[in-house]
DNA sequence: CATGGCTGCCC
DNA sequence: ATTCTGC
DNA sequence: GCAGAATGGGCAGCCATG
């Protein structure tokens, strides 16, 4: 698991992150050389491959070492533990030869870009099974429930891919990858790819995966960052909820206290912070629109059809403040999901969300199980837009770039 | 302590 | 979030 | 048609600078 979390230039899954906390001037400081020769080379790996590359160690660290090492100099905070970061980068980079200082400098400065994502753990996990990609699709399914590489790879080494993948299923408090919606422009492509559908308001937020448990809720994004810290509301749920653990999928929505009105996506962001969170919490409050459940008392969800689901989640959460169910209508005419269509952007939201109506919970954005619905692209959504600019002046290119002038 | 450059993360 | 590109 | 890389607007926050 060390090595795999290591090969993506990370010391853990995104939402359990652990950042090293050191800018560029603290490393240049812990490879010990002015911050001139930095601006020359342009690239702090490269400065430590050249610094290292005199006077070579044959030290041989185990790559545990070095991840315990990393994960000692990233936990480290409070008084003193700048100087004690650069102390121990530069007693690392001291055990290496050239090459590993390179990359674990960009690692520590977080610029390690090794063309490597999760998807490539996972197919080199396949390899590792028979050599080929085989395992790739089945282990890439028991990822989306639990994504963690880390535990993956484990699980691999210790089973084998197809048991592994068996064995792999949804936990609280590891988020799910997220389903997302396809765009289509028009009702009949729709409906003729998806036959009679379940249709709801599509809601200009931003995405919240809930994990309820009794005692401790948590949060992540869209991309499994953990977000709980943003929505102190959450920790008062608990009379909302009519189970012990679930997990909910939901749209969370700033409103106008003195209207109650929803406010635009721009507002709602600011509830994205780290200081200030309780005044946040009082001048933009937030209501989470509940559209689905993936989890409850032990038991995954994302199986069942969309309609039982749905008949979970209504069971499930109940009238309150915090949490909303909103309603949805069920149709297999084009004119009546234009109308509804309509409606909602009328209404001022952003358009309609299109289901199966017997889908699964996909993650990611997989076939057309979920289709969105919004305002046509030219009146809005451009994403070119145009200046007339006079160049007044520039600055000289370092490293790779300098010869650009 | 105010400001601008820059990054990361929402969409 | 959208758009472009290679397969 | 799909996945992945590259791109945009806008927000908060970190850091260096002066």
């Amino acid at each position: 698991d060390k090595l795999v979390y290591l090969a993506l230039g990370e010391l853990r899954p995104p939402f359990d992150r652990l950042e090293f906390n050191l800018a560029d001037k603290l490393i240049v400081r812990a490879l010990g050389v002015g911050w001139e020769e930095y601006q020359r080379v342009g690239d702090l790996g490269e400065l430590a491959e050249k610094i290292t590359n005199h006077k070579f160690s044959n030290s041989q660290m185990t790559v545990s070492e070095v991840y315990e090492q990393l994960v000692r100099i990233a936990k480290d905070s409070g008084s003193g533990s700048q100087e004690r970061k650069v102390r121990g980068v530069a007693t690392l980079i001291k055990q290496m030869d050239p090459i590993s200082a390179k990359y674990i400098v960009r690692m520590v400065a977080g610029k390690l870009r090794l063309g490597f994502s999760d998807k490539t753990v996972i197919d080199a996990l396949s390899y590792l099974e028979n050599g080929n990609k085989e395992y790739s699709e089945m282990l890439d399914r028991a990822y989306q429930k639990r994504p963690d590489v880390g535990v993956l790879a484990q699980m691999v080494k210790e089973w084998g891919a197809e048991k592994a993948a068996e064995k792999i299923d949804v936990v609280i408090g590891t988020p799910i990858v997220p389903a997302l919606a396809q765009r289509l422009k028009t009702p009949r492509e729709m409906i003729a790819k998806m036959g009679r559908v379940y249709v709801e308001k599509k809601w200009d937020g931003t995405r919240v995966q809930i994990h309820f448990s009794r005692g401790q809720v948590r949060t992540f994004t869209r991309n499994l960052d953990e977000s709980s810290a943003m929505f102190p509301e959450l920790t008062k749920i608990a009379d909302q909820v009519n189970a012990d653990e679930v997990i909910l999928d939901s749209e969370a929505v700033g409103y106008d206290p003195k209207t109650g009105k929803l406010v635009p996506f721009q507002l709602t962001i600011t509830r994205k912070r780290k200081h200030g969170v309780v005044e946040a919490q009082s001048s933009v409050p937030l209501r989470f629109f509940v559209f689905d459940i993936m989890y409850l008392d032990g038991k995954s969800l994302i199986h069942l059809p969309l309609q039982k689901r749905r008949e979970i989640l209504v069971k499930t959460v109940s009238k309150g403040d915090v949490l909303v169910v909103d309603e949805h209508i069920e149709t297999d005419d084009p004119d009546v999901l234009r109308e509804y269509h309509k409606k909602q952007l009328e209404a001022g939201l952003e358009g309609a969300l299109v289901k199966q109506i017997d889908g699964e919970y996909m993650p990611g954005r997989t076939g057309f199980n979920w289709v969105k619905f919004k305002e046509s692209e030219d009146s809005r959504a451009k994403l070119a837009d145009t200046i007339d600019a006079v160049i007044m002046g520039y600055y000289l290119g370092k490293g790779k770039r300098s010869d650009f002038t």
